[in-house]
DNA sequence: TTGACGTTTGCCGATATCGGAAAGTATGAT
DNA sequence: ATCATACTTTCCGATATCGGCAAACGTCAA
């Protein structure tokens, strides 16, 4: 086996530098995939693909403009990567420094007793 | 060229499922791998080497205790991910324009004014 | 030292990626 | 119909992954 299909996640989607550069650009608004490539420095076939693999997991969606084809942002699919990394949040707002006996009585606030 | 290595980046790091469910499982405190690999019912290798790359891109950290070895969580390596996803917040928070014919019929309730 | 435990690393095979170039598809114009 | 534009897909090679098993490594106990 090897490593899941980037097309399986969004976290396997966005861990190339360069769909995650392409989803930036996008902020600004739809554009053709000529435009993309252009701006990232790459080949028209490899935006493309890129692109590809952006739209199958729902991080792009696609609109025929003509004899063009505009791309543009579906930033919903980003909310479980943001929701997720935010499930972390305390623990590096929190100075994790002593972890001998922390849970336990370190805070008395109250709440249940372990999760 | 092959996909970017799995140690170049935390996004990268994180792509793997079982990468993110040992970052969960670390957020209930350090734990020896042994425990991790039986939590998440994978093999002793198997939870080491997924640890290794945790490591090596920041995410983890590990301890000696006696024979042992602890894991240890080291969230600020998430925040990047958490800002940049959180980058793209407000293209799904608000009722994105260019999308006419899609919201021009929707539910009037769903902007809130908090956010 | 030997022995036992806990964990890591090496080797292998199977799989899927990424990049480049060429060929293919789709739409519009003459 | 033919040409031109815009973009996608296919083919190929090189690379690195992930999983399993066996062996190596490091530490504590007698």
């Amino acid at each position: 086996m090897a490593r899941a299909a980037t097309t399986s996640d969004v976290f396997n989607a966005i861990a190339e530098q360069q769909r995650r550069e392409i989803l930036v650009l996008l902020r600004a608004g739809e554009g053709p995939v000529t435009e993309l490539a252009q701006q990232l420095g790459m080949t028209l076939p490899g935006a493309s693909k890129h692109l590809r693999v952006l739209r199958e997991v729902g991080l792009v969606r696609d609109r025929k403009a003509g004899k063009q084809r505009l791309y543009g942002l579906e930033a919903s699919g980003l909310r479980p990567v943001h929701e997720w990394a935010g499930g972390f949040e305390r623990f590096w707002n929190e100075s994790f420094d002593r972890l001998d006996e922390y849970v336990q009585d370190l805070k008395p606030q109250g709440r249940r007793s372990s999760g």
